[in-house]
DNA sequence: ATGAATTAGTTTAGATATTAAGAATAAACA
DNA sequence: TGTTTATTCTTAATATCTAAACTAATTCAT
């Protein structure tokens, strides 16, 4: 069998932590979990978002979206509507007090952003983001 | 700020659960989750650990390893002892039944592992491997 | 030698992951 | 039309994550 270090799936956790730890900071500093910080960008880009679509967007299990989308819309960061044409659906989108924060913490997501690049290389972030995605869309 | 999808770290997450959906079947099977199946092949390389070296090789937060630490040991697939220089140290190793468990899933585990890096390309998984360990490796 | 830092490991509290099962609504179909 | 089947979302149970505080054992400077 493989050698333990040689693992892929590991490989990739510990790089995700390596490039999360440029961001958990700030996230902290705003009292906004990793997940929680997941559904506020994928529902600024997609401006409204049914639970299932945005689980699949943040690769999050329904289950766990449920819980998460409770505290957001306690947290006053969105609002949640119940579809015109099918009942079971819910429409979720964000509120005027997510856009503020995107605005309070965009800057420095960028600048920690530009920072990494420079840091581990241009080229070498595109090659891995295509590799990246090349495996995350193998149908196994 | 940069677009949801091109996210560095969703990228890697994405990437790494494409690539446990080859063996999540397989410890489901046998009744060990993927913290656990880390912690154990952690143990059967290094022989002998120390609880906070493993949380390290694993990437598991020392709280978590507490845990998962007991079950294994409830489950009887590994052993502690405390250090004898020093008492606060434990150290751990894996049991018969341990090695038993990796005289059975081996087979599977490599022919999933086969069948993975002839989809995805074997130059490809060593470039992966190396733009992985490098961004792994970052101090930022 | 002794009291202040350090270190390994645990506990706690709240949030999330995972699987299975349940509730409500909608679609399919005899 | 009435029943079955599918789909969306939630609940439940157990395991894990994360940050913070805590205990016990060791080290270190004075």
């Amino acid at each position: 069998m493989r050698k333990f270090e040689d693992s892929l799936p590991l490989q990739l956790l510990k790089a995700r932590e390596a490039s999360m730890a440029l961001f958990r900071p700030l996230l902290q500093d705003n009292n906004v979990t990793e997940q929680q910080w997941r559904v506020l960008r994928a529902l600024k880009a997609f401006d409204e978002l049914e639970s299932k679509q945005l689980a699949e967007h943040c690769c999050i299990l329904s289950p766990s979206l449920t819980g998460i989308i409770k505290r957001l819309e306690q947290q006053g960061y969105i609002k949640r509507k119940k579809s015109d044409e099918d009942q079971r659906r819910t429409l979720l989108s964000l509120t005027d007090k997510a856009l503020d924060l995107f605005e309070r913490l965009s800057p420095d997501v960028e600048t920690q952003y530009q920072a990494f690049t420079k840091l581990y290389g241009e080229e070498k972030l595109e090659q891995l983001t295509k590799l990246l995605k090349e495996l995350a869309e193998l149908k196994v």
